[in-house]
DNA sequence: GGAGACGGCGCC
DNA sequence: AAAGGGCGCCGTCTCC
């Protein structure tokens, strides 16, 4: 390894990987541009690696390698950190590919860890000691010599093991396209969201509203109620002493199981507790203290692959799981000659699930507009009797693509195990190209060790487990599948609106965006038009795709 | 005092 | 025997 201090030099380069390290970011917001700058490492050939230690000199040098594909792992942190000092457009597929991310792609639901360190381990065998990398985090820190190897080691380690990576991607070509079409498109997506502002003080009441709740049932209360340990303890004495066997016999507290004996008094306490619990420390006045910034607005890190099935996933703060109820989501604002557009897709599983299976029955009832659990319902109520039930209707298809027993479905719906044994088989007899479905996605997902879904995007399974071999090659691909539709989306939204793409947030099958009012009309049908052709490029068409868009001031707002 | 496992629960 | 898939965050508890 050779470290120079200093710009590359003036040449054509064909691959430079890039690495940066910035002093004194805070744990939970890496995401966020702060901190100070501490150096900026190019590696343009497995060996030499290239120092820049000046902020100053940052656009300079990346310039002198704008022609080479940049490698980095984890684009999004080095290019929301370094656009502080220089603009970085959006690069090509293949002018600036994730190592992390394409890890993802290729070894997803193989591998649980795809840092740095590990992907140097896995393909170059080499150990690495992490400890330098705590020296960062110090504010007032200086740039020692032990540091600069450490990340002048980094950036030799990315430049090799994204070698090797290209070598799978050659062998993968659906691969590259999941990366060039899907992916790599969205990082850039995500890296132009807009902060999504909040109404603080609407918030801070809900979180007082549920703390003093908290307070209440807990000062009357002698056992520590957010302790699950303690509260299982408790009421299985308390069903010893007053003789109820649910209780004393109770070995888990959760809600599901808690919920049938609410009529205990002690019971409803627990279960009010814990849900005000919930609001208030989840969803209480840490959100703002952490993450609302001087603009009002929260910043949520958006990870282009979160999930092993390709979906998405958000943190600090978690966006994607905000109560859906009306009083949280009316804390998430446009701000004022604004309007949030809220765009999510319909039935987009479902439609997924038609579109794999080929089924001609629910082909046909999306190609006739129809409401797909309230068909499931009508299909089930016509040959068992009874009333269409569409929750019922939903609770099966959903089941039926998750694998779910019918112990499962009982226990959902509240069916006896008969029932439930006899309304999975006539769903399967109606439509029975899902089933074929779900002999033949087991069986392939057996022989291969893993499914695709319908992008081509692979998602390892477990062949010795049995969640490997029964649900997840069915839930997989259709769960895959959507989050290729919605990152599809967002790309073909960027490519359009470039880098004053207005959204503020992705909720899986949910596209959120913050518009002035006077840009509503065109941006509502720009941004319906690249969804529906999202779903087509998925699909094929087979299955019309089906959008719901609405406006309003809040995340409240309905349709 | 920090790390990690665990129970629990919010969302799609 | 069998209680669906995917996440992230909270508090508690244990371990080092």
């Amino acid at each position: 390894m050779r470290i120079v201090e200093g710009l590359p030099p003036k040449g054509s380069y064909h691959k430079v990987s890039i690495d940066t390290e910035l002093f004194g970011l805070n744990q939970k917001k890496l995401h966020r541009p702060a901190g100070r700058f501490g150096c900026l490492t190019i590696c343009p050939d497995g060996k030499t690696v290239y120092l820049i230690t000046k902020d100053s000199d940052i656009e300079k040098a990346l310039n002198r390698v704008d022609r080479a594909r940049w490698v980095m792992h984890n684009a999004a942190f080095d290019i929301r950190h370094l656009r502080r000092w220089t603009d970085i457009a959006p690069r090509k597929p293949d002018k600036l590919v994730d190592s992390l991310l394409i890890e993802r792609i290729l070894w997803g639901g193989y591998y649980d860890t795809f840092a740095l360190d590990d992907l140097a381990r896995r393909y170059l065998g080499i150990k690495t000691e992490k400890e330098t990398r705590k020296a960062f985090f110090d504010p007032d820190g200086v740039l020692t010599s032990q540091m600069k190897s450490y990340a002048a080691r980094d950036a030799i380690h990315t430049w090799k093991f994204s070698g090797s990576q290209e070598r799978f991607l050659e062998k993968d070509p659906d691969a590259w396209k999941i990366w060039s079409e899907v992916d790599g498109p969205a990082l850039w997506a995500v890296l132009d969201f807009k902060g999504f502002k909040v109404d603080v003080k609407k918030w801070a009441a809900l979180a007082k509203k549920n703390a003093a709740i908290c307070e209440e049932l807990q000062a009357k209360t002698k056992f520590k109620l957010s302790s699950p340990k303690q509260v299982l303890a408790e009421l299985n004495a308390f069903g010893k002493k007053k003789n109820i066997p649910a209780l004393e016999f109770l070995d888990s507290t959760n809600a599901a199981y808690l919920d049938e004996l609410r009529d205990i008094p002690l019971v409803a306490t627990i279960l009010a507790f814990r849900d005000a619990h919930k609001r208030a420390t989840t969803y209480g006045d840490n959100v703002i203290r952490d993450f609302v910034e001087d603009d009002g607005r929260i910043y949520p890190s958006f990870n282009i692959t979160g999930a092993e099935t390709g979906r998405m996933s958000s943190s600090s703060p978690n966006l994607q799981n905000i109560p859906a109820e009306a009083d949280y989501r009316a804390c998430y604002i446009a701000d004022i000659g604004n309007l949030l557009a809220i765009a999510d897709y319909k039935a987009q599983e479902p439609r997924l699930t038609a579109a794999m299976s080929k089924d001609p029955v629910m082909i046909e009832a999306f190609e006739n507009g129809e409401d797909i659990h309230m068909t499931v319902a009508r299909e089930i109520a016509n040959a068992l009797g009874g009333e269409p039930d569409r929750k019922l209707g939903k609770a099966m298809g959903l089941a039926s693509t998750y694998g779910m027993s019918a112990q499962g479905l009982a226990a959902k719906t509240g069916m006896s195990l008969r029932d439930s044994e006899n309304m999975i088989r006539e769903y399967f007899r109606r439509f029975a190209g899902v089933y074929r479905w779900t002999i033949s996605q087991k069986a392939f997902a057996l022989q291969h060790g893993y499914v695709v879904t319908l992008a081509g995007r692979k998602i390892w399974v477990n062949p010795h487990s049995r969640q490997g071999t029964t649900t997840n090659p069915l839930n997989g691909p259709i769960q895959g599948g959507a989050a290729d539709q919605t990152k599809r989306a967002l790309g073909l939204l960027h490519k359009h609106y470039g880098r004053k793409i207005p959204l503020v947030g992705v909720i899986h099958d949910e596209i959120v965006a913050e518009v002035k009012k006077s840009d509503v009309k065109p941006f509502v049908k720009q941004l319906e038009k690249c969804m529906l052709e999202a779903s087509d490029w998925l699909t094929g068409g087979i299955v019309p795709g089906g959008v719901d868009i609405h406006t309003g001031k809040s995340w409240a707002a309905k349709g």
